[in-house]
RNA sequence: GGUGAGUUGGCGGAGUGGUUACGCAGCGGAUUGCAAAUCCGUGUACACCGGUUCGAAUCCGGUACUCACCUCCA
C-alpha cells in the first residue's frame, strides 16, 4: 500500500492520510458559482482535485471513494447577472453550468460516467439548509434578526482558529462592515430576505434565500456525512468560507470532526500579476480553446506547478507544454496504457507533487520506455487521445483552399529540390514561413503545419 | 494594520542537512543538400544577513522584495 501525505492546511504541516474508512474515502471540494464561463483560475482546482481523485482512486480503488463538488446556482452574482442579460436565472445558471462542464472536460475533467461523484447543485439542498440552519438556533448559535438569520461567531471558541485570525484582529484593522443588526460584527449571514422579484423561498424565518457558506455544509453534510477526509477548495476561500463553514458544521454536529484534512490550491496569476478584469489579462478556458491551444496543453501547464505555490500562466509555458506533448504523443502513438509506474504514483502521494510526476515522465521517454510514459500519462489524464487531434492542422479547421495554395507551394519546391535548385527550394520555404505555414522534409515527403501564433498567418500577399 | 504563501541556474520548476533533479532555451558534435526532427556531449543555482552544525541552498532567527486573502454588504 501506498503511504499518501498531505499538506494539511488545518495543521500546516504535511501529514500522512489515514482515511475515516478506506472503503469509503470522501473528498469535497468547493466548486464554481455558475454565472459567467470559467476563467483560468477557476480551472486550477478542477484539475488539481482531479488528480487528486485519480490518486485516491488508485490506492483504494475505484468503488471506494467518493468526490463531491458542489455548483453554486443561488448567489448575489447570478441574480445580478441574470438582471442585465435579462434571461431566467435558471436558464442562466443550466447554461453556465454545461459551459463549465464541457470546458473541463476539455482539460480531462470528465466525471459523465462516474457514479461516485456527486455534483450537487444548492437550490436542491435548501431543505437541509433549513434544517441545519434550524438546528443551529436551537442550539444557540445562530439568532434571527430583522428577517435575517445570523451565525453568532462569539459561539463558537474556536472560531478563527483554522484561518489564524482571532475576532479582535479582524475588527481592528479591517473594513468590516457593521450592520445593526448583528450582535458582532464579524457574524455572517445564513439565510437573508429576497425581494419579491428575487429568488426565494418559503421558510420560518420568511421569503429568502441561502447565504454563501451555509450551502456547503449542507451539501457535504447530505452526500458525505458529518465526518469525512478531505475538503479541497482554493486558498482564497479559507477565509472567510472555509472559516464559516468549519463553525456552522462543527456547532450543528458538535461531536463530528467536519473535514479531516483540508487542502488549499494558491491561486493562479497571468505575468506575474493577478487575473484581472481591470488589469486586463483576465480570460476564460473557452478563450483558450479558442485561440487553438489544446486543453491538453492547459491540464499541462496547470500540472507543472506544484499545487501550494502560485503558478504564473506566460505563453511561454504553453508553447514548452506544446513540444513536450507533441513529442510524447509521436512516441507512444501504437501504445496502448496499462498500470501507472510505481514511480509516478509515489510522486502524486506525496503532497501531489505533479511537477515530480511530470519529471518522471521525461526520464521514461528518455529511457524509451514507451509503454511506461503512456501509462503514466494515462494516468495524469495526458495523452488521453490520438495525437491527430492537434499535432498536425486539424483537417476540419483548415480550408481547402490553403491546402491546394500549400500544396502547389510544396511541388514548386521539391521540383527545385529534384533539379537540385536548392536555393530556390529555401526560398520557397522561407517565404511560407514568413506567413506562418512551417514545412518539413521527411523520408516520406514533405508535410506541413500552420504556426497558430504567427503574426503573418495566412497572409498570402506577402508572397506576391 | 492582520494572516498566509513565496524568493533556486537565461527561463520554467522539483527536491534534499554532505552525492547530476528534470524540462525548455544556449553551446559543441553526429545526421540531413540545407533546415526540422532525432541522437551524443556540455555550462550556469539555490534573495540578503546572522546563528546551529564537522558540513546548510536544505534547520533556527532577522532583513528585503513579490503575491494573495482579510465585505455578503446597496
Amino acid at each position: 500500500m501506498v503511504t499518501i501525505t498531505f499538506t494539511n492546511s488545518k495543521s500546516g504541516k504535511e501529514e500522512i492520510f489515514e482515511p475515516i474508512n478506506p472503503q469509503n474515502v470522501r473528498l469535497y471540494v468547493c466548486g464554481p458559482t455558475v454565472y459567467d464561463r470559467a476563467h483560468l483560475g477557476n480551472a486550477r482546482p478542477v484539475v488539481v482535485f482531479d488528480i487528486l481523485y485519480r490518486l485516491l482512486q488508485h490506492v483504494f480503488g475505484k468503488q471506494n471513494v467518493s468526490y463531491a463538488r458542489n455548483i453554486t446556482d443561488i448567489d448575489d452574482k447570478i441574480i445580478e447577472r441574470a438582471g442585465i442579460e435579462n434571461v431566467a436565472i435558471d436558464v442562466l445558471t443550466r447554461t453556465t453550468h454545461r459551459w463549465f462542464r464541457d470546458d473541463m472536460a476539455e482539460l480531462g475533467v470528465d466525471y459523465r460516467d462516474d457514479p461516485r461523484f456527486f455534483e450537487p447543485r444548492a437550490t436542491e439542498y435548501i431543505d437541509e439548509m433549513l434544517r441545519m440552519i434550524t438546528g443551529l438556533i436551537a442550539q444557540g448559535h445562530a439568532y434571527e434578526a430583522e428577517r435575517h438569520v445570523l451565525f453568532s461567531v462569539e459561539s463558537y471558541s474556536d472560531y478563527g482558529c483554522f484561518s489564524g485570525r482571532s475576532v479582535e484582529d479582524m475588527i481592528a484593522g479591517s473594513r468590516v462592515e457593521v450592520a445593526p443588526y448583528k450582535k458582532n460584527p464579524m457574524d455572517f449571514v445564513l439565510w437573508k430576505p429576497s425581494a419579491d422579484d428575487q429568488p426565494g423561498w418559503e421558510s420560518p424565518w420568511g421569503f429568502g434565500r441561502p447565504g454563501w457558506h451555509i450551502e456547503c455544509s449542507a451539501m457535504s453534510h447530505a452526500l458525505l456525512g458529518e465526518s469525512f477526509d478531505i475538503h479541497g477548495g482554493g486558498a482564497d476561500l479559507k477565509f472567510p468560507h472555509h472559516e464559516n463553514e468549519i463553525a456552522q458544521s462543527k456547532c450543528f454536529s458538535p461531536n463530528s470532526d467536519f473535514a479531516r484534512y483540508w487542502l488549499h490550491n494558491e491561486m493562479l496569476q497571468v505575468d506575474g500579476k493577478k487575473m484581472a478584469k481591470s488589469v486586463g489579462n483576465f480570460f476564460t478556458v473557452r478563450d483558450l480553446l479558442d485561440q487553438s491551444i489544446p486543453g491538453e496543453v492547459i491540464r499541462f501547464v496547470l500540472m507543472s506547478t506544484h499545487y501550494r505555490k502560485p503558478m504564473d500562466w506566460t505563453q511561454k509555458k504553453i508553447r514548452d507544454a506544446r513540444t513536450i506533448l507533441r513529442k510524447w504523443h509521436d512516441m507512444t502513438m501504437d501504445v496502448s496504457a496499462g498500470t501507472p509506474p510505481h514511480a509516478i504514483v509515489e510522486a502524486l502521494a506525496s503532497d501531489l507533487n505533479t511537477a515530480a510526476a511530470l519529471a518522471e515522465l521525461h526520464r521514461l521517454a528518455s529511457e524509451g520506455d514507451v509503454q511506461g510514459l503512456k501509462s503514466g500519462a494515462d494516468f495524469l489524464g495526458l495523452l488521453q487521445s490520438g495525437s491527430d487531434g492537434w499535432l498536425n492542422a486539424d483537417p476540419e479547421n483548415v480550408d481547402s483552399r490553403l491546402v491546394e495554395k500549400v500544396e502547389y507551394w510544396i511541388n514548386r519546391r521539391a521540383a527545385a529540390r529534384a533539379d537540385k535548385n536548392y536555393s530556390r527550394a529555401d526560398e520557397i520555404r522561407a517565404n511560407l514561413a514568413s506567413i506562418g505555414i512551417m514545412i518539413t522534409d521527411s523520408p516520406n515527403g514533405t508535410t506541413w503545419e500552420q504556426d497558430l501564433e504567427h503574426e503573418h498567418l495566412g497572409n498570402w500577399e506577402m508572397l506576391e
